[in-house]
RNA sequence: GCUUGAGUGGUGAAAUUGGCAAACACGCUAGACUUAGGAUCUAGUGCCGAAAGGUUUAAGGGUUCGAGUCCCUUCUCAAGCACCA
C-alpha cells in the first residue's frame, strides 16, 4: 500500500509491478484440476526503438483478456519472448562492429522493462529468445526433421543481389529496382538455395482454412495465396519429337484456340523458333530480359509479343495454331505456355487484337454480353460437344483429351515453395555439411552411422563448378551449431555469405562416420572420416517463429522441443492476437511446420491457431501510419511518465474498437486520467484513508441495477474484446457511484474487480485499501444477478406512423391490452388519432406502441 | 481492374433479432468554487428554429407499421490481390 491520500500513478503503479513480479502472480503451472486459457501474442522484433503504441495496443489487449479470464477461474498462460533474429540487429553490427548478440540483450532488456511498466500480467518464467542456442537447436532440430522426410532442398534461384553493397537484400529492401539504403541500383542473381517444399502441403493448409476461427479476409487472403485452381494440362504437338503443353482452367473452350502463347523463358524456344523468326524472337527476349519485375505485370501496359514462326496441331481439329512468345505469359505458373482463346480471355483477347489474330466464339453469350465472355453458357462451334453446358464440357472434353493420351486432369497451385536461406549472418545456421559424392557415398556405405539419423531417402545435392556435393545433416547430438565468430558481419565482394568469413576451423571439417565425431578439417583425412564443408546460409527471421509458441510449454525442457506432458494439458493456444500483416507469412509458415510435426505425430492437433484476432493499426496523429520519416511517431514513455501506466493502457483500449484502425490523439488521454483521478477522489478522502462512503452496509435498488447492468455488459465486452464500450460502461458507473451518498462494501469491490483487468495498479491500491488482503486477481470474478436489474415501471415509447410522439410508463405486468390503452390515451397521441382513422397497432414488448393512422 | 470491408455530430465513437440515433468521452459555451486554474463541480451542446415544431446516419431509390441496420444503383475511403491462364 502507498501512503498517499494523491493518485500518486507512480508510486502506486511502480509497488504493484513488484509485487507481481515478486509473487510470481502470472505464473502459470499445470493444474489438471482447473480448465486452462492459453493466450498468445505475436512475439516482437526487439528492435533499439522499444515498445511502440501499436505492441502496447495488442499486449494490453491480451493482458486484459488473461486477467479476466483468470478471475473466471480459468488456469491463465500468457507467455511472452523475442523473436531476436533479423536484419537490424545485423546492420547495427556491422556500423559497430559488435556482435549483434550485444544489441539484441540490450533492446530485449528494455522491451521487457517497457512490458514491466505497462503492468502486463505475463508469466516470465517462460520467457523464450529465438537467438538463444537452447530454443534454436530446436529450430535446427525441426528443420532436419523436414530435410529427413523430404521438404528441405536446395535449388538455384535467383536473389537480389547489390554489387555496391557487397550483399544480398531482401524483396522487402529493394524499391523500385534501387536499394533501400543508398539507393544503389541491384540485379538479379541466381544463387543455390534452401527450400522448403510447402507446396506439398498445399491442400492441407488449404482445407485447414475452414475449421479456422480466424477473421474472414485473413481466411481469404492465406486461400488466395495458396490459389488453387482445378484445370488440366492439354499437350499440343508441334513436330513429331516435340509437343508443347498447357496448363487451361477452361478446356471448354479448346476449339477457340487461336493462338497459342508461351513465356520468353520457356525451354523450348530455341527448338522451336523458325530460321526466318529467329532474329526477331532473340531481340524480344532480351527486351522482356531489360525490363524490371515493376515494367513486366504493370498491367496498364499493352500486350506484346513475337511469332516463332512454328505451329502446333490442334487435338480435335487437326488446325495449325500459331505459336507466339509473350511476356504476359508467366514461366512460373502452369508450364509457362497457354493457349490462347480470345474470345472468352481477357488477355487472350487483348493479344489477338494487337496482333490481328482470328477470334472463334465458342460459347453463346448471355444478352448485352459482348466480347471477350469470360462466364459460363452453351457450347457452339465445338464439335461433338456443341451443346453442352460449359461445367459438362470441361469434363467431357478432359476425358477425350484423356482418353486420346494428349490431356490430364490436373490441380495448379500459386504457392510456391518457400525460399529459406539467407545470405545473413544473424540467423540460425543449417546444421548441414556439404560433402563429395565419394564421401557420401562412403557414408552410405557406413552401418549405423550417427549421421543417418536425418539422412532423406532421396540424396540432396548440387552442383557447383563441375563438382557435385551432398548435404550430410549434423545429428541431434551436434545441436545447436551455434553461429561462429567472424572478423566481419558484412559479406566480401567475393562471397556472399558472412559466414564465409568463418575461421577455417568451423568452415572445413571431418566427420567420423562411425563415432559421429565432428573436428576442424587438418587436411589429413584418415580411415572412417570424411571431409566436408559447412553450409554458411542461415535460416530466415520466420524459421524461429513458426513453431515458438510451443517452446513456452516448456522452455526449459532439454529432451524434446516441447514436453508431451505440457502439450497434452495446453495444447493449443486459445486465442491469438497479432497484426494483420503477417496474414499470408508468419501464419502460412507456421501451419506449415505445425502440420507437419502433426503428421510425424509430434502433435495432438493439426491447426496451430484455432482462433485469430487482428488489432487494427494505431495511425500517427496526423492520421498518416507512424514512420520516423513523417515524424509522427508517439513515444508511449512519455505518456506513461505524464499519466501513469493505467491511463495509457485505459486510453489506448478507449480510442475505439480493437480491430479499427485509428489515429492517436493526446488531448483523449485527459479523459480516462480524469476517470482515474475520479475513481481515486471516490474511493480515497482527503486524508488518504478509504472513503467512508464506500463501506456502507447497502445500496439503492436503483444502484443495484446499474452494478448488475455493468456487470453485464463489462463481460461481455471483454468476451468480445470490445473493450471501449467496456471502459465507458465503467465510467457510466463510476457517474452513478458519484451521484450515490454512500454504496456498500461488496459493490466498491465489484466495481474495483471489473475495473482491475483494464487498470490494475489503481485497482490493487484500492482493493488493499478497502481492507483487502489477498491481491485483486485472487478474486473470483462477480457474478450477474439478472433479478437485480428488473425494473417495476417500463418506459414504453409511443409512435405515430413510425414518428416518436410520447412515452408513458407502465406496470412491468401490464397486459398488451392496457399498455396499447394507456398509449392511446398519451397527451400528443390523443391529437393525431381523432385527426385520423386508426387502422393497425403494433406493440413490441416493453419497448414500444406504434399506431398507423390514415390522417 | 478484381475481391472484401467501411462511410453516423466540431472530434474519437455507441446503438441485441430492423424498434427512442448520437450512449461514453474529447472539445466548446455558460455558471459555481478559487489569489489562480491546464484542478474540481453544475448546466447546456447533431442541424434549422425565439418557440411550437421540423429535420438528420455518404447520395439516390426500394422493402417495411417502423431502416444507421435489409435490398438495388452511384460516389468516396481503406485493406488485400493484381496478366496465376
Amino acid at each position: 500500500m502507498i501512503k498517499t491520500a494523491e493518485y500518486d500513478f507512480k508510486a502506486i503503479e511502480a509497488h504493484w509491478q513488484a509485487f507481481w513480479a515478486e509473487h510470481k502472480t502470472f505464473h502459470a503451472e499445470i493444474d489438471e484440476s482447473k480448465k486452462k486459457y492459453w493466450i498468445l501474442d505475436m512475439f516482437p522484433y526487439p528492435s533499439g526503438a522499444g515498445l511502440h503504441v501499436g505492441h502496447i495496443e495488442g499486449y494490453t489487449a491480451t493482458d486484459i483478456l488473461g486477467r479476466y479470464k483468470k478471475a473466471q477461474g480459468f488456469n491463465v498462460l500468457h507467455p511472452m519472448g523475442w523473436d531476436a533474429f533479423g536484419l537490424p540487429a545485423e546492420q547495427h553490427a556491422i556500423a559497430t562492429g559488435l556482435h549483434p548478440s550485444i544489441n539484441t540483450k540490450k533492446n530485449i532488456d528494455n522491451f521487457r522493462q517497457q512490458m514491466h511498466r505497462i503492468g502486463l500480467g505475463i508469466d516470465w518464467e517462460r520467457e523464450i529468445n529465438t537467438t538463444d542456442p537452447e530454443y534454436f537447436r530446436w529450430t535446427q532440430w525441426i528443420f532436419l526433421q523436414l530435410f529427413k522426410h523430404g521438404l528441405a532442398y536446395v535449388d538455384q534461384k535467383p536473389v537480389w543481389w547489390c554489387p555496391q553493397l557487397g550483399t544480398v537484400l531482401a524483396n522487402e529492401e529493394v524499391v523500385d529496382g534501387k536499394s533501400e539504403r543508398g539507393n544503389y541500383p541491384v540485379e538479379r542473381k541466381p544463387l543455390r538455395q534452401w527450400v522448403l517444399k510447402i507446396t506439398a502441403y498445399g491442400d492441407k493448409l488449404l482445407k485447414g482454412i475452414d475449421s479456422l476461427d480466424w477473421p474472414e479476409a485473413t481466411k481469404r487472403q492465406q486461400k488466395q495465396w495458396i490459389g488453387r485452381s482445378e484445370g488440366g494440362l492439354v499437350s499440343f504437338e508441334v513436330k513429331p519429337d516435340i509437343t508443347l503443353e498447357v496448363f487451361t482452367t477452361r478446356p471448354d473452350t479448346i476449339f477457340g484456340v487461336s493462338f497459342i502463347a508461351i513465356a520468353p523463358e520457356h525451354g523450348l524456344i530455341d527448338s522451336i523458333v523458325s530460321v526466318e523468326q529467329k532474329h526477331l524472337v532473340e531481340d524480344y527476349r532480351k527486351q522482356v530480359a531489360a525490363k524490371s519485375d515493376l515494367e513486366r505485370t504493370d498491367l496498364a501496359k499493352n500486350k506484346t509479343g513475337v511469332f516463332t514462326g512454328s505451329y502446333a496441331v490442334h487435338p480435335f481439329t487437326g488446325e495449325r495454331i500459331p505459336i507466339w512468345i509473350s511476356d504476359y505469359v508467366l514461366m512460373h505458373h502452369g508450364t509457362g505456355a497457354v493457349m490462347g482463346v480470345p474470345a472468352h480471355d481477357e488477355r487472350d483477347f487483348e493479344f489477338a487484337q494487337t496482333y490481328h489474330l482470328p477470334i472463334k466464339q465458342v460459347i453463346t453469350l448471355s444478352s448485352n454480353e459482348t466480347l471477350p465472355a469470360v462466364g459460363e453458357g452453351v457450347l457452339v462451334n465445338s464439335g461433338k460437344f456443341s451443346g453442352l453446358a460449359t461445367l459438362d464440357a470441361r469434363k467431357a472434353i478432359l476425358s477425350e483429351l484423356e482418353h486420346l493420351k494428349v490431356g490430364k486432369t490436373t490441380v495448379q497451385y500459386k504457392l510456391h515453395d518457400w525460399l529459406f536461406s539467407r545470405q545473413r549472418y544473424w540467423g540460425e545456421p543449417f546444421p548441414i555439411v556439404w560433402v563429395e559424392e565419394k564421401d557420401y557415398q562412403y557414408l552410405l556405405a557406413c552401418d549405423h552411422s550417427p549421421f543417418k539419423e536425418f539422412l532423406p531417402k532421396t540424396p540432396i545435392a548440387y552442383t557447383e563448378n563441375g563438382k557435385s556435393l551432398f548435404a550430410v545433416p549434423l545429428t541431434s547430438k551436434h545441436l545447436p551449431l551455434t553461429l561462429p565468430e567472424v572478423s566481419s558481419y558484412k559479406p566480401t565482394m567475393g562471397s556472399t555469405t558472412p559466414l564465409q568469413n568463418a575461421d577455417s576451423s568451423w568452415l572445413n571439417v571431418k566427420m567420423n562416420c562411425s563415432t559421429g565425431e565432428i573436428l576442424p578439417a587438418d587436411g589429413f583425412v584418415e580411415e572412417g572420416w570424411i571431409a566436408g564443408v559447412r553450409e554458411t546460409n542461415t535460416m530466415p527471421q520466420w524459421a524461429g517463429s513458426c513453431w515458438y509458441y510451443l517452446r513456452y510449454l516448456s522452455p526449459h525442457f532439454s529432451n524434446n522441443f516441447v514436453d508431451d506432458k505440457a502439450l497434452h494439458y495446453w495444447e493449443t493456444p486459445d486465442m491469438y492476437i497479432g497484426g494483420a500483416e503477417h496474414a499470408v507469412l508468419h501464419l502460412l509458415y507456421a501451419r506449415f511446420w505445425h502440420q507437419f510435426l502433426f503428421d510425424l505425430g509430434l502433435l495432438p492437433t493439426s491447426e496451430p491457431f484455432k482462433k485469430l484476432f487482428h488489432p487494427g493499426i494505431i495511425l500517427g496523429p496526423d492520421g498518416n501510419k507512424m514512420s520516423k520519416s513523417l515524424g509522427n511517431v508517439i513515444n508511449p514513455n512519455s505518456v506513461i511518465d505524464e499519466y501513469g501506466a493505467d491511463a495509457l493502457r485505459l486510453y489506448e483500449m478507449f480510442l475505439g474498437p480493437l480491430e479499427a484502425s485509428k489515429p492517436w490523439s493526446l488531448q483523449n488521454v485527459e479523459g480516462v486520467y480524469r476517470f482515474l483521478k475520479k475513481v481515486w477522489r471516490e474511493f480515497v478522502d482527503l486524508e488518504g484513508e478509504i472513503a467512508k462512503k464506500m463501506l456502507g452496509s447497502c445500496d439503492s435498488a436503483e444502484f443495484q441495477r446499474l452494478l448488475h447492468e455493468t456487470i453485464l455488459k463489462v463481460t461481455e465486452a471483454i468476451e468480445n474484446l470490445r473493450f471501449n464500450t467496456a471502459i465507458s460502461q465503467l465510467m457510466i458507473c463510476l457517474n452513478g457511484i458519484q451521484k450515490e451518498p454512500q454504496i456498500s462494501k461488496n459493490s466498491a469491490k465489484v466495481f474495483l474487480q471489473l475495473l482491475a483487468p483494464f487498470a490494475p495498479h489503481i485497482a490493487e491500491e484500492l482493493w488493499e485499501r478497502l481492507g483487502e488482503k489477498a491481491s485483486i486477481t485472487e478474486a473470483a470474478w462477480p457474478n450477474f444477478d439478472a433479478s437485480k436489474c428488473v425494473r417495476s415501471q417500463l418506459k414504453v415509447v409511443v409512435q405515430v406512423n413510425g414518428k416518436v410522439r410520447d412515452e408513458i410508463y407502465v406496470s412491468a405486468n401490464a397486459e398488451p391490452s392496457e399498455i396499447i390503452a394507456a398509449a392511446k390515451k398519451a397527451s400528443k397521441v390523443v391529437a393525431y388519432l381523432s385527426k385520423g382513422t386508426l387502422v393497425k397497432e403494433i406493440y413490441v414488448p416493453k419497448k414500444l406502441v406504434n399506431f398507423v393512422v390514415i390522417l
